[in-house]
DNA sequence: TATGAATGAGTCTTCATTCAT
DNA sequence: GATGAATGAAGACTCATTCAT
């Protein structure tokens, strides 16, 4: 029992080995220019190896995306959790948090949002946009938004968030003024134009 | 003479032709999956055929992206030409032509905008962004903005109008609200985050 | 008539130009590398053109070659021509051709002394040796040569001239001491090998 | 332990066929039309099989390149070491030792000294070529040299013998007399040319 | 379980050559 | 007589994947 489980164990461990290496170089060089072989020889086994833990480099990229998902849903749920009194304060943390994964997965966000054709569709659950939904509903809850219309307000914050992060990431040449301050006004901008005047504190950007 | 004609006709045809095909393959594939190979299969020509057109693989993507980004601008100064007294209103229609221009030309808007190919830097003309920038700065100069930071201000403008467009060509499966709707708010909310507060008049949508 | 001349000799005009151009591209890059469409662009017509006066790359090549031939045995016949009354100068006058004739055209001589292979038996006329061998038996006949045997003598003459030219051809990086020196010493001990001793005036080399 | 042995036999059994292969291959058609697919259709292998052995095509040449040097290089130290007292006896043994080299292993030699790869330049270990010039130097130092240009002489001979060998390998259709005396003829000439008048013992061939 | 060996299919690109105009 | 267009064949090389060991 004891030697299943030590094998068990070790058998994970490889497997997370596996999936770390290739999560980088999947960022670093992008889907096709990815190899299993460079994978093998990165992580020191055999090319054969991998298959006896992933069937092909599509399934291996799949379940980064699947992982990567998870982990974009769960730090909006933790966002969700933190019941900061402040539902506008909530949001615009939500929002962040969208951006910042997406800078930090940029493969997978490629992928998610940025392609359509093939499997396309399959990598995009949209569990993370109800999660943006949630909060937007909290602030009409809370009459703090203009219009009672969840859904065009949800879905014109995530234009503004997906503009930005996509924008970043695929043209990172381009002379962007500081990540924080675009980041920052798009955001605010995005939010505020659905709040009620009095309500809005404006930022306060030299 | 004619028949040079001819020929010179026939042979800008099929450079279309071959254009057109490897815009809508770029697009579904990708550049790194793009193949030449498959590209002759489509147009029924031999692979070598391709090459008295154009140099390179790379060469042809180069011009397709060229073409985008021509189409974009040529737009971007047609709404410059007109020139409404009011700033403000002014860069709304830009952004509004920038959001419908990708809506009709969703291939070349993911020529110019979604896709990156490996040799990347060079291919970014940001001329369509400069017209933009224009009009952010007579915005500025008329005194309406909050700051006078006119780089982030277009930036930001960018990304929100960027977003929407893109999510609107690359989900169009997405249960979206009126594209009308859905578009004027972004549109509004990332101008009026950048007004001061006075001059603005908010909105009136339901 | 005159027309017809014209024309004529604008053909012939034409193929020289080929041949010419044909030759350098040769000699720089090998016969492997030598590309028909390279030398069309060189000289300014269509690679079809070049196919009017020659069947193939390798007609073309052959006809260099066959060209190179005739000049190769026109020089030594010239040499044998221009009667010097010591047989020995001139003996030495056509080895140093032969070397020169080697070192101007080192891809002919590649293909007529260094190839074994395919078609390279036909481009071996041995002519060329035949010259050779008539000044070494003027040698004999003027009692300067040891033995009477003009077979040998001839042979191991021509493997010295062969041995300079070709490595100076094939080994043009090898850190050689003056050509004038080495060639001259070459042909200088395999003549004067040959020789009866009395005659002999030795070279005065440093 | 056994089966990796085994297995390691047979793979460097394999990397041997490929490279007799491509010897063979390389003489008779040259580096430049010598083909990765055409070797790999002759050893009855795929192509990328080779790219297991060898990088490339290039990485396939130089190794038969210093294969033959190797051979050549081992087999003129050996006569090096049996130090006969006469320096111009031991000159000659390695001369002849260098062109029985040649005429033993045709196709060594030709690597070593009739190919040229594009790469070219840096192929050329002159180790061979020093060995002969440390046995010039010895009859310089032994005054039995007109000149005391070591370097002149060493490359003299090489030419001389290198004739020889490349001719009798190149053209073994020639009506060459024997070659014993063809070879003789050849390096008598060549050495005694570099000697002092006195010291010279005329060989006495018919 | 891990792997070395092997490969078929694919990549971009170049070439000599033909043919209708 | 000259040529633009077209192509099939070939070049080196890489890759994801399978399988016997």
């Amino acid at each position: 029992m004891k030697a299943e489980t030590r094998r068990e164990k070790y058998r994970s461990e490889l497997r997370r080995d596996i999936l770390e290496a290739a999560r980088e170089m999947f960022v670093d060089e992008g889907y096709e220019s990815f190899s299993m072989r460079k994978l093998a020889q990165r992580i020191d086994y055999s090319a054969a190896t991998i298959y006896q833990h992933f069937e092909s480099k599509d399934d291996l990229f799949q379940c980064l995306v699947r992982e990567s998902f998870a982990t974009l849903i769960e730090l909006q749920s933790r966002t969700n959790a933190s019941l900061e009194q402040d539902p506008v304060s909530a949001l615009k943390r939500g929002l962040r948090t969208y951006v910042e994964f997406g800078l930090q997965h940029p493969n997978q966000y490629r992928f998610a949002f940025l392609m359509q054709s093939r499997a396309g569709a399959s990598y995009t659950p949209n569990e993370a946009f109800q999660s943006l939904e949630r909060k937007v509903k909290r602030c009409i809850e809370a009459k703090l938004f203009q219009s009672p219309d969840a859904e065009t307000a949800a879905q014109s914050l995530w234009a503004a968030v997906h503009g930005v992060t996509s924008l970043l990431i695929v043209k990172p040449q381009f002379p962007w003024v500081t990540r924080e301050r675009l980041i920052g006004q798009v955001i605010d901008s995005a939010v505020h134009g659905l709040l009620k005047e009095p309500t809005k504190s404006r930022p306060r950007r030299a």
